[in-house]
DNA sequence: ACATCTCAACCACAGCTGTAGTAGCGTCAC
DNA sequence: GTGACGCTACTACAGCTGTGGTTGAGATGT
C-alpha cells in the first residue's frame, strides 16, 4: 500500500489522535499548511478506499475514522523505498546521516548500547524459555 | 529540487554512467523496469528543464548528457523528507531499521569505527594531511 | 417547528508523472 | 548521392495527487 505526502500527513494525524472525525483530523494539521476541510475529506475518503482506514461509528451526524494500517507499517514502507535507491544497503543511508551531521557518533554509541541489550534479551529469550520468540517483537510499543 | 522515482533512476544511471547518451541510460536501466526510448529521453528532457542535467556536447547526432545534480545532493533531499515524516529524528529512523533487522548491531559497530576514523581524520586534515577522507567514504559497498 | 449549522457525498479540475508514438532531420555506409 | 537508420523534438494521453466547491440530508438550539 502506496501513501503520498498528504496521505501520510493525515495518518500521522489519525495515529496520533486514535479515531477521529474529518474536522478533527483537520484541526490537528498545522495551521500552516492546513488544507480545507473538504481536502482533508477527500484524502480520508481515498484512504479509506486503499483500506488504510475505516469509519467506525457517527457521533452526531460525523462519521468517526480510524486507522487501520499502523504507523509501524506505512513507515516501514518508506524506508524500502529509501533503501533501494540506495541501493539496498542500510549502510549507505546511515553513512550520509552521518556525513550531514545529522546522527552524531553520540547517537550511534547510545544506538549501539540499546541494541546490544535487546540482542541478549532475545538471546536469554531463547536460551531460557524457548519458543517464546514471537513476542519479543512488538513487544517495546514504546 | 524534488525528484520524482523514475527520475531518480534515470539520474541513478547517469551518475554511475558519468555523461551519456539517452541510449546509453536506457540501456543501462534494468531489463526488468526498461522503459521505451522516448520514455527515457522525455525524463532527460524534464530533468533538462528542471536544471539536473545538462547537455555538453554532441556525438553523431547524438547528445550527451551529464549530471549537474550530484548524488549525494539527491539522497540527502531525500533523507529530509523521510526524516520529516519521522518527525525529524533520526533516532526513530534508526531505530525502525533495527527493529526491523535491516540494520545489524555488527553494521552499527562498523559504522562507529568508520565514523571514528573520519572525525580523527577531518580533525587532522585541518591541522596536518589533508583530503585523505574520500578514500574513507564508500569502501565496504555490500 | 423553524432557522441554522454541520457534514457526507459527489463533483470538478489543474498540475504532475509515467508512458510512448510520430515526423522529420542528420549521419553513415555504400 | 541516396537509402537506411538513429536521434531529436514534439505531441498525446491516462492515471494520480492536491485542492476545494456544491448540494442536500440530517442534527441542533430555541
Amino acid at each position: 500500500m502506496k501513501l503520498t505526502k498528504l496521505e501520510l500527513e493525515i495518518m500521522g494525524a489519525m495515529w496520533t489522535l486514535g479515531a477521529a472525525s474529518v474536522r478533527e483530523v483537520q484541526e490537528h494539521l498545522p495551521k500552516r499548511k492546513r488544507p480545507a476541510y473538504t481536502t482533508v475529506q477527500t484524502i480520508i475518503y481515498r484512504l479509506e478506499e486503499k483500506g488504510a482506514v475505516r469509519r467506525t461509528r457517527k457521533i452526531g451526524n460525523a462519521l468517526i475514522f480510524e486507522a487501520i494500517v499502523t504507523r509501524k507499517a506505512a513507515h516501514g514502507r518508506l524506508i524500502d523505498e529509501l533503501l533501494h535507491v540506495f541501493g539496498g544497503s542500510p549502510r549507505m543511508l546511515m553513512a550520509q546521516l552521518v556525513e550531514t551531521g545529522q546522527l552524531t557518533l553520540e547517537d550511534i554509541r547510545e544506538l549501539e548500547v540499546t541494541l546490544a541489550d535487546i540482542a541478549s534479551e532475545k538471546k536469554s529469550a531463547t536460551t531460557s524459555a524457548p519458543q517464546k520468540a514471537e513476542q519479543k517483537r512488538g513487544r517495546n510499543p514504546r
